[in-house]
DNA sequence: CGATGTCATGACACCGATGTCATAATTAAT
DNA sequence: ATTAATTATGACATCGGTGTCATGACATCG
């Protein structure tokens, strides 16, 4: 590869002004610039990074860390992987800023992620940001002094930096929404116990109900989904049943999320029961291929994953620069309600009238 | 951050031995390792990347550059991207050699790729690799000479080292395997005409169909989706409409992915029409969220993209290390059928019985 | 016209590692 | 015991850029 010296040889400068003319930090002669321009582009010479770092140590690299540090680490099994999501959003942040995002994945055990670390460190990274595939808790081995470090979609006891999504806020948008369509009996199926998921939207949940002064029923809230996967079709079944043969059963069940309300989907048709016209179906996540796709699609609370990632890009970039900024942490971020066809507005129990249209869903033909 | 002539300095020895303990290239004695080991550890002294690059000239870096460099670039909407997968196969096989991974996202504009492409070559990667979303062509700026480039789901007209999806295998594979359970008329909604895919695709089913035998039924094969994502909904239901008003209509219904077997499904039900019990469905891609959650389970090819990623690390690798594995480009990678419930082994027309169980998947209760 | 300032350029040191070579201290071999 | 081989260590140059300082050629100004 071709350096600042060969260069300099065929224009006939010394390796210094080739430098000036690559930075333009000094002024250079017209005809000594054409003639090094000229050089550059007939040796097809590009300046080595790790040179130019050694002076200035400025790496322009960001170390991003991904993978499942879960507590319950369910095996190798790739999913849907909404999460690169997040790291999009970052990737647009930074390259926006001239720097470069190296990513490493911890292929789902949380053992390498010191290891991980290191080479970024080996690599000078100006910082690093770890994200998780969920909501959760993480424990990371303490990062190097000097290195900021910004965690997405999860949160340390540290005080570490942390973007979240506003679960609750989120859920309570979305129940808000659908009472305004008249609904007041809301069924919620939930995902697993123990997910910070799961207790934010069921509180977002409970606080619409509590602010249009319904009262909430335990009965209409079920798990649907367990951490043992293998059970949950049985689990989400039996959950429809219950809840669907109470005496005064929902107008709408939500989901919580858009993989539970695919599932749900076809549990219901399965027992004939038409959608949104029986009952409406709410889902969690916005994850497109599905909402989109489902037939009819789905309304459901947008998990703003790639708002998440640029606001951790964000955060991370005013670190490196000492940037003071006050920044709230956790920084909760949050997303609209995606209304689709799959609820339908109903009259409300009080008899009135429904006041606007909410249906807004494409029918095929 | 600390450097080798202060751990030196600490230690009481030379930069040079510090760098002995550090690579074991040569031998040190034991108090003396001993020494340089406590005074690392105290300053929480790690090498610096880029020092080290000047030297040897490797930089144990791979460049890899993701986006839709599409034709039909279709804006900024991110999908489901399941192409992250392919990013993982790669991902673990250079993690296991030690290499680091950059990405860079074009953002879906092919005009970005130069620009990447250039601060790949400033920090010196020894390889790049270009993943595209979908089997695709493309055209990519041409490559620093001297640094390998290897093409991840899609291929040019230049030559260059390319890993594909099987596509005609896979669905041959799907297909063979749906006439060896008993079916003969077998519907098929394709992809957008034009896409790469689509025609492979076809040319599998009709493949499987001569080797059983079996006439090519143009009726049987229409369109399911368009490249404008508005009419999907219309085409499909009007593709399946047709089909199913044949005098003798298809046992099961190949559709041209799992997304659009997930529409079938609803658009099936919509009709009061069962499955399998009425008709069977098969998708291509095994995209998983869809597959394993849809009601029943979707019986579909594995679009292998874990295992493009790893045989497109492998190849790169290969390339950097002048190995010559005489590679076939492009190299076609194929995946297996995942037989689900969504398909049921049927009599066969000759009334023969069926000769064993097809139908392994779960239903609730 | 001499003093001062700006422009254009080059010499040289330095960033932090490692390769090469030299050297001193042991140890093994003859 | 003397030579040869091995071990343990350091001095120094080098990788490819850039910061600092010096220098010569002009231009400007009082």
């Amino acid at each position: 590869m071709a350096t600042i010296y060969d260069v300099a040889k065929i224009a006939g400068v010394s390796p210094k002004t080739v430098s000036r003319v690559l930075n333009g930090d000094a002024p250079v002669g017209e005809k000594t610039r054409e003639a090094v321009e000229k050089a550059i582009l007939e040796l097809g010479y590009v300046p080595s990074n790790a040179a130019r770092m050694m002076r200035s140590s400025r790496s322009g690299l960001i170390g991003l860390i991904t993978g499942a540090i879960s507590t319950t680490s369910d095996g190798n099994e790739p999913k849907g992987l909404p999460d690169l999501l997040i790291v999009q959003g970052i990737q647009s942040v930074m390259s926006a800023t001239g720097m470069t995002l190296m990513i490493a994945d911890t292929g789902g055990s949380s053992a390498r992620v010191p290891e991980l670390i290191r080479t970024f460190v080996e690599h000078r990274a100006e910082g690093l940001i770890y994200v998780a595939d969920y909501h959760q808790r993480v424990e990371l081995p303490p990062a190097p002094k000097g290195t900021p470090l910004v965690l997405a979609n999860c949160y340390d006891d540290l005080g570490t930096p942390s973007v979240l999504p506003d679960d609750e806020r989120g859920q309570h948008n979305l129940v808000a929404r659908l009472i305004q369509a008249g609904h007041s009996r809301i069924g919620y199926l939930t995902l697993p116990k123990g997910m910070d998921a799961t207790r934010l939207r069921l509180d977002g949940y409970k606080r619409a109900l509590a602010e249009a002064g319904i009262a909430f029923d335990p009965e209409l809230v079920s798990t649907g989904f367990m951490h043992d996967k293998l059970r949950n079709s049985a689990v989400l079944w039996d959950a429809i049943d219950r809840i669907l043969s109470l005496p005064n059963p929902p107008t709408v069940l939500c989901c919580g999320n858009d993989e539970m309300a695919m599932r749900v989907y076809g549990i219901l048709r399965t027992r004939g029961i038409r959608m949104p016209e029986d009952i409406s179906v709410a889902g969690y996540d916005n994850y497109r291929v599905i909402a989109e796709t489902l037939f009819p699609p789905l309304t459901t609370a947008e998990l703003p994953y790639a708002a998440m990632g640029a606001r951790a890009a964000d955060w991370l970039l005013s670190l490196i620069n000492d940037e003071n900024h006050e920044q709230i942490n956790p920084t909760l971020v949050s997303g609209p309600v995606n209304w689709r066809s799959s609820v339908t507005a109903i009259a409300p129990a009080d008899g009135n009238t429904i006041r606007f249209p909410l249906s807004n869903g494409r029918n095929p033909q």
